[in-house]
DNA sequence: TTATCGCCGATTAATTTAGTCGGACATAAT
DNA sequence: ATTATGTCCGACTAAATTAATCGGCGATAA
């Protein structure tokens, strides 16, 4: 049905968790678990993959945590599905690898190959603040582009 | 990964299969499982989704078979994945039933629901004669529609 | 030097998807 | 009428994917 992963959820929540923070900052696993309850050892995890690919910062020792690595109104919903997911696919018979009994006759791989790149430019315009927007975060954030316009 | 089943893979050919045949013809379960390499009782099962959803037009006894019951070029891609898969959906806890424990402190449910809309929007816009054209029966097509151009 | 954090590989459990089985009903041809 | 060939339907098993857990390591601030 098209659906995201459960991880991907966690992700993106966790991402809105730090989206918007004041400087100096640092989320850590256990606040993030409790805040949403996600189990945290899978949190974990998610967290690492994420730093893993940029995507948050890691700070190592007591008192260390994460902080966001990019900015919300450049980085895209499509880069972290990816970096969760990996690469998205509509269709399931790559080429070369794991070709189904079918890739031989199969008559709508190459279109639907046409609809995923549409799939995949869509997801990669939809920013990270899209998502982050919508919650009480939101004054945080209005009060640092309030700062930053003062230097136009 | 935003995959698409292989049941919706299987029911695109078999619609392919049938899009754009002379008047009178009638597909039968057999004759597109082998075509495909399709397994037999499970290709039948999908017809008969189709069937159920007014896709294709079942003809009972000997000499029986399923005829396409939509027009290609009006009907979309969205439609089928839904007949198959059923509603699409990004997010996987739906308002009211089966909500996980995040729920409550969910914050990017809301968000995420107005992207999937651009993305059933997306898919709704799909006809499936742009999946259908890209192979051999498009001469068949063309004949069509030069028919049809007599009388304008 | 220790308690608190992130890091990592392997494993198990749950859920979803794929494919199978067995038997009913419809009908055209013999 | 009987038969062969087709659709129809529910329940089932197997495979694959996703979700969640376990156990131990390494970094570092207090
Ligand atoms: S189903 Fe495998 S290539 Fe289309
Ligand atoms: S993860 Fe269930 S509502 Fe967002």
């Amino acid at each position: 049905m098209l659906k995201l992963t459960k991880k991907t959820d966690y992700a993106l929540m966790a991402i809105n968790y730090m989206a918007y923070r004041k400087e100096g900052f640092l989320a850590n696993t256990r606040n993030i678990s409790e805040t949403y309850h996600i189990p945290l050892e899978q949190l974990a995890k998610i967290l690492q993959t994420l730093s893993k690919n940029g995507i948050i910062v890691s700070h190592n020792g007591p008192k260390g945590g994460y902080t966001l690595g990019v900015d919300p109104e450049q980085f895209t919903l499509g880069e972290v599905i990816r970096a969760i997911e990996g690469p998205i696919q509509m269709i399931r018979c790559i080429e070369g690898e794991s070709s189904c009994s079918q890739t031989e006759q199969c008559t709508i791989r190459t279109p639907l190959i046409k609809i995923e790149q549409q799939l995949v430019d869509f997801l990669d315009n939809i920013t990270i603040d899209t998502i982050c927007n919508e919650n009480e975060a939101i004054d945080q954030k209005k009060a640092i582009r309030g700062l930053s316009n003062i230097s136009p």
